[in-house]
Formats: structure tokens, sequence, C-alpha cells
DNA sequence: ATTACTAGTAGACGAGTAA
DNA sequence: TTTACTCGTCTACTAGTAA
């Protein structure tokens, strides 16, 4: 799609001519496109021709309406917006609640990783994780996640048992704050273990196969 | 901005450029452009003649960063696009134009109304109102708006007669800013007025009967 | 491989103007 | 007033090619 299409499309959105008729004359839109009233009119039989808009002539103004098809191109468009904009600066992943394996629960919850998960994140966790199956296609968006830097827990070693460096990524889950914990040498896996500093089952009143989002910061 | 600079813009973000410098030859940019190498070359020269672009031209591979001027056009294109497409927070009345009772076109048009209304709406309103009788089916789309916020224009005694707050609701019909007025101790009714800068019956050709769409802005 | 110059050309634009 | 044609100009593109 030509730039200057999408260009004169996004105007006549903005004048009204997404969801009904709008009156524009050739002049108005070659004023607001900053082009002669000329250009402005061969724009329009163009985005007609290309079946982007509709047109009415009445006998004195023409009121135009963008197609279903002009507006699918400007969505294309304001989606590609958003990812800029919302990768910028957070990550939104979907999925569903599932009941814990146990492991993480417990592995996180040793004092020496809660020692620094609070002087890292500023909250002391509750003992125990949420965990949250990623959807499918959510998943690239996790590798994003675990290419950012994060806060690094490092690991110990206790009662002859390693525990390795684990990677927070502070979060948000329906605005209540909490970071999500991953193994620095973890495999790959479409599951993600929360922590929190409430218990966010019972705070959020979740329950296995609940979806959320979980929006964290990169 | 001319679009094809935004439209290139765009896609050195979509690449990675909006953060941090990303490596990215002319052939490259070119072929994602849909142009040649040459002139995608030159597009660079001109993105980086207008500020819009920094670049690291290292000996094998150019390496391309957008600058903060750069990130602003972005930017005003992507909430262009969020007016666009997130200006669904309004409700559509379905009904049919009815004459006037006669009553809140001599109420609505006392000054001390008009001064606030143009005030809070920016349009001095004709004097009299376009009455419409609401459909049915859409009378609790009606108690929505009722609910809502709105624009409120205090009341006033004026030769020994009271005239109540009045709630505004900014609104449009087949794209002609207007709004609805109701009275904010209002009785249930199927009937609402509308004020307009315009002479509404006559700007959009009305008749009693005429079937008409009241977007409202909530 | 790159980037980017020059030269030639297709097409985009505006002025004039008709309907 | 509109819309939109023709036509001349000038810009924007690509091909060829140098560095």
């Amino acid at each position: 799609m030509d730039s200057k299409f999408t260009f004169a499309l996004r105007k006549i959105a903005m004048l009204g001519g997404l969801e009904d008729y709008v009156a524009l004359s050739s002049r108005e839109l070659g004023d607001t496109l900053d082009m002669s009233q000329q250009s402005a009119s061969k724009r329009i039989l163009e985005l007609l021709d290309d079946n982007l808009i509709t047109r009415d002539l009445g006998a004195r103004r023409q009121r135009i309406k963008i197609t279903p098809k002009g507006v699918e191109e400007l969505k294309v468009e304001y989606y590609e917006y958003k990812k800029i904009f919302e990768l910028a600066d957070q990550v939104v992943l979907h999925g569903a609640i599932t009941e814990g394996m146990g492991e993480g629960g417990y592995y996180i919850c040793q004092p020496r990783y809660m020692e620094q998960i609070e002087a890292a994140l500023g909250f002391r966790p509750f003992e125990g994780t949420l965990n949250v199956i990623v959807d499918k296609e959510d998943m690239p968006k996790l590798e994003i996640v675990r290419g950012s830097t994060g806060h690094r827990i490092s690991g110990f070693i206790q009662d002859g048992r390693s525990f390795g460096n684990v990677i927070a990524h502070p979060a948000k889950i329906h605005n209540v704050e909490c970071a999500i914990v991953i193994p620095e040498r973890s495999h790959y896996s479409n599951v993600i273990e929360i922590i929190c500093q409430y218990h966010l089952r019972r705070t959020l009143k979740l329950d296995n196969g609940d979806r959320i989002d979980v929006k964290i910061k990169i």
C-alpha cells in the first residue's frame, strides 16, 4: 500500500469518514493534505479506483465514506504503531492460570532469594508462586522478555543443593505489582512463575483456567 | 511531515531502530520499502538531513537509530490512529424526528444557558432544539448517557421563574457537531432534545418522521 | 559486500479551464 | 460554487556505475 494513499485515508478518517459519509470537498481535502484542489481530486479518484472509499457525488458537495477495505488498511498501520510503541516499554502476555508444580514455590521462597528480591523489587514475596500457561501465540513475546535484562537474583548452595541464578522481571497483573521469575539457565517452557507481595489467587480471586494478562516492563 | 518520510521511519522502527542502533543496509531498507537500493540510500540521506535518524557508518554496514525528533513524529501519527480507532467511547441512539414541544426551545435559548453552553461546547446554539423520539430498544442506551458525566449547565431564577440545571452531552448527527441536553431532574422520557450551531432540520434536510442516528460521546 | 553519485525517465503535481 | 479534464513542469525514481 502506497503511503500517500493511507495518508489521505487517515485524514479522511479523522474528518469523520470512518463510520459515516462526511461532506468533504476536494479543496478541503487538498488543504488538509497540503496539496492543490486538483491533486486532491485526483487522489479521491485513485482511492475510489482502489475501492478504499465510496462516494455520494451530490449536486453541490460530494460525501465520502471509507470502505471496509479502507478501514482494514488503516487498521494494519494502527497495529504496526501499536506494536512499535507498546513493545517499546512493556510486553503483555496472555495466558491461563495453572496449578503450581510445587517446585517453583519452594525454590523461590528460600531466604537467600527472598532477601535479594526484596532489595531489587521493593517487596517481600508471598510464599508461593502463581503459575501461568502462556498462550502459544505469545511465546515470541516471552522470548523478548527472556532476552531483556531484568534483575539478577544470585544463586547459592545450601544443604548440598545448588540454587541457580534467577532473573526477575517486574510486572503487573490487573494493576497489582508483581514479578515474573525465570531461572537463568531455563529450558524452554510455556509456563511462567509469578511472585507477588500478596496471595494473587486470593487477591484477584483466580482459579485454575482463568485467563489473565501479565504486563511486563522491559 | 511528508508521508513517505514517516513511512520509512515506521519501517525502521519496526526493524528495531526505535531504541537502539540497528544494522540496516540500504538494500534491506529498499526491500522493505519496496523501492530500489539507490532510492533507499537517498531516503536515508534525506532522513539524516531532517534530523529524524542518526547513523553510524561503519566499514561494512551502516547502523541506524531514530532520533528523539523522529520518535516524536511517529508518536504524532500513532496518536492520530488512537484517536481514530478509540473513538469507540460512544453510544449511538436511533430514533425519529418529531415536532418540538415548543417548551425545550424556549427553555434552552435563555441567554444565561446560552453563555454557558458556548463556553462548555465551543459553539453558540441555533435558537430552537431538534426533538428525536428514541427507539424503544435504545432506551437502555439513553440511560447510559444519563448516567454519564456530560457538561453541567447551571440553572438560575429569572422573572420569578426557576430554570434548573441541564446536562449537555456532546454528540454528532451525520458528522455535524451538536449536543443533547437533558434537564438534571428529568422525568423518564423517550424524547431527546438536540442543540446545534446550525439549523439541523435545514442543514440535514430533516422532516418529521425521518430516522437518524445520534452519536453521543461518553 | 557496501554507499551514493550521475543521467535519463516516468509519474506526480499544479495552473488553466470546462462543465 | 463544485469536480475533474489537459498539459507543461519538475520532482522522484531507477539503472548504471564509481569508490
